[in-house]
DNA sequence: CTCCATGCAAAATATTTGCAATTCA
DNA sequence: TGAATTGCAAATATTTTGCATGGAG
């Protein structure tokens, strides 16, 4: 084994534990302490899902936790991400390119921004519309109580890439 | 005829001279410049999506339609919105309940504000935000080139039939 | 009279449901 | 062991496509 091997394991593992491992556990002990069993078609779900930088169809889910757990079916996706998604820990994520996708939910950051070269999403924060948005509501006579922002666009590796 | 039912006719008139019939007459004659027939199937549907005041899904659309002109088919429906959506008239508009409704386009309005009760929508304008929307996209590394803002609330009739 | 447009039927997709076999707790 | 979970197959729902007929220009 090179060096270089090597340390891409010990940064891969270092990663895993800052933003994938808790992550998975995390949601394994939510499904759990919610009264489901923890199988193996839900922790490949689960760890598709929550290592994911981008938002992923069902399908998308389907074939990337397949290589985790090939015995694994579509109807389990469907099943799994309901599930996820009642307890808050997903959100279906809109895109020009569908509206089934599923993406991990950040309390309290409720934007996103994607790319649409590769998709990668990311939560920014913006408290300070909230203010806007009731205003706007006002004007127009609306009680405002929920609000989409979205923004697209190229995320700076796509534009080095492209170059 | 009574005075009552004139004045509701004066005033319907009105009313789609201002806000109705023009936009419909437009739409008709955008669909013919571009080489697109004239026919009854698509005045019906034009008609309807032109008139509405919240966004109608494909469904709706046709059922709605038919009233006008009982021998459409839903497949009319469909490719007529598909045009109209090309020619920018109409645009898809993404909601909690679905995404498949369609909803007259307005120019240089790019924001809606909907209502959660019973569907109404009405643009509104917010050009102050594309400088913040440029800045977060600078600070996550993303040209911002596209942007999606809504709002959802309960609009005043709603609020006020509910008390 | 010539194509474009239509509506039906069928196909293609996407998602949900019924159910017997399996697996977790 | 008992009940939740699974995957398959079938049912639904939605949208698209093929094609013979009809209608606009």
């Amino acid at each position: 084994m090179t060096i270089g091997a090597l340390r891409s394991i010990i940064i891969e593992n270092v990663f895993q534990q800052a933003v994938g491992l808790s992550v998975v556990e995390s949601w394994l002990e939510q499904l759990q302490s919610n009264g489901y069993r923890l199988t193996n078609a839900r922790r490949a779900v689960v760890q598709t899902v929550a290592r994911s930088q981008r938002a992923l169809s069902p399908m998308q889910v389907f074939e990337q936790a397949r290589s985790r757990y090939p015995a694994l079916g579509l109807v389990t996706v469907y099943r799994t991400l309901e599930k996820l998604e009642e307890l808050k820990l997903i959100q279906r994520v809109h895109q020009l390119s569908g509206c089934n996708a599923y993406l991990a939910l950040a309390e309290g950051h409720q934007h996103l921004i994607i790319c649409l070269e590769c998709g990668r999403a990311e939560y920014f924060e913006g408290e300070q519309m909230e203010g806007f948005f009731s205003q706007v509501g006002e004007r127009h006579g609306y009680r405002v109580c929920e609000h989409w922002l979205q923004l697209f666009g190229i995320c700076r590796e796509c534009r080095t890439n492209e170059n």
